[in-house]
DNA sequence: TATTGTTATACTCTATAACTATA
DNA sequence: TATAGTTATAGAGTATAACAATA
């Protein structure tokens, strides 16, 4: 599916493609997918990542507990967590307090594993502000930044997006 | 489904939210979904939207030019111009020089709904860059094309989004 | 023989409700 | 009575192949 905008009214006017919202937009969902793209290769998707890294921030949380922090329900946690202990990323083992609930343990691959995604990620910034100079970047990310904080975004997490479906 | 991308390795490094990757993506599909839902009580969505603005710059076009300029595959395009003539917003005429194919042009409630689309997105424009001075909305609005045009991204061509299914 | 539009199919992702075992 | 995790279901979106009409 891909959409295009621009030129405002039957007029002709503002195109779209001047507006922040689109280039936003636009540009996001390419580094997304180039992301995923990077993150094949080592058997990750963004989606996958994202949840290592949350687990990893506190080792032994529920799934009740991880899917409250990401915004999603408590139901669509079971196949992310199936997913990742399929492929040996993480454990569920009982919770030390609660004989309904498990405990969700990083296994040593994923911690392996994670080192390698941030670089990935780290190249793949390069890559992207490759035409901007120094205080350029800062710049950007500066702005960037107060956008996100003054939307009410929280910090570090992901709206989320599904993993795009094509090659690219 | 949600992601949180942060915190690199297990050690604890770089967050991902300071990555402009990271950035670009969580804001542009917040601006996504924020234009979605102001779209919908018009009865439009981003999708709808940039066909219909395509199809107002040259009507009369196939299905299969539009699909051409969108990306897509003239399969999809079927439900999508289904979808616009079942709202009354577009109408299939026959071609004058091929009779395969359709002519695709705009109704007049199209010519009406535009306008009103493009007013939708220039307020969410406004709100979006309130808190920056009006020398920094012009210098995000260059950065960003900077990296949308080294990126090699068509201009006002977007890559494409599904609907968002939730509220937001 | 190629192209335009169409349909059918399978696959994925999502959202909801209902179930079990514990608390 | 509420909560943690699970399962089943239905819905939306996408991608592919195959078809009829026309070039």
């Amino acid at each position: 599916m891909a959409v295009v905008t621009e030129g405002a009214s039957a007029g002709s006017p503002p195109a779209l493609g001047t507006r922040v919202s689109f280039l936003l937009s636009q540009l996001g969902l390419q580094s997304a997918r180039t992301f995923a793209a990077g993150l094949a290769p080592l058997g990750l998707n963004p989606n996958r990542f994202g949840l290592l890294i949350h687990v990893a921030r506190a080792e032994g949380q529920s799934q009740q507990q991880l899917a409250e922090t990401l915004g999603i329900h408590r139901n669509a946690m079971v196949s992310l967590i199936d997913d990742l202990e399929a492929r040996g990323l993480v454990e569920r083992r009982r919770h030390p307090r609660d004989r309904r609930a498990y405990a969700i343990h990083l296994t040593e691959r994923a911690r392996e594993l994670l080192p390698e995604a941030s670089r990935v990620a780290d190249e793949q910034e390069a890559s992207l502000l490759a035409d901007l100079a120094e205080d350029e970047r800062q710049t950007l990310r500066d702005l960037l930044s107060r956008l996100s904080a003054g939307s009410g975004q929280r910090a570090d997490v992901h709206p989320g997006y599904r993993e795009p479906a094509s090659t690219e």
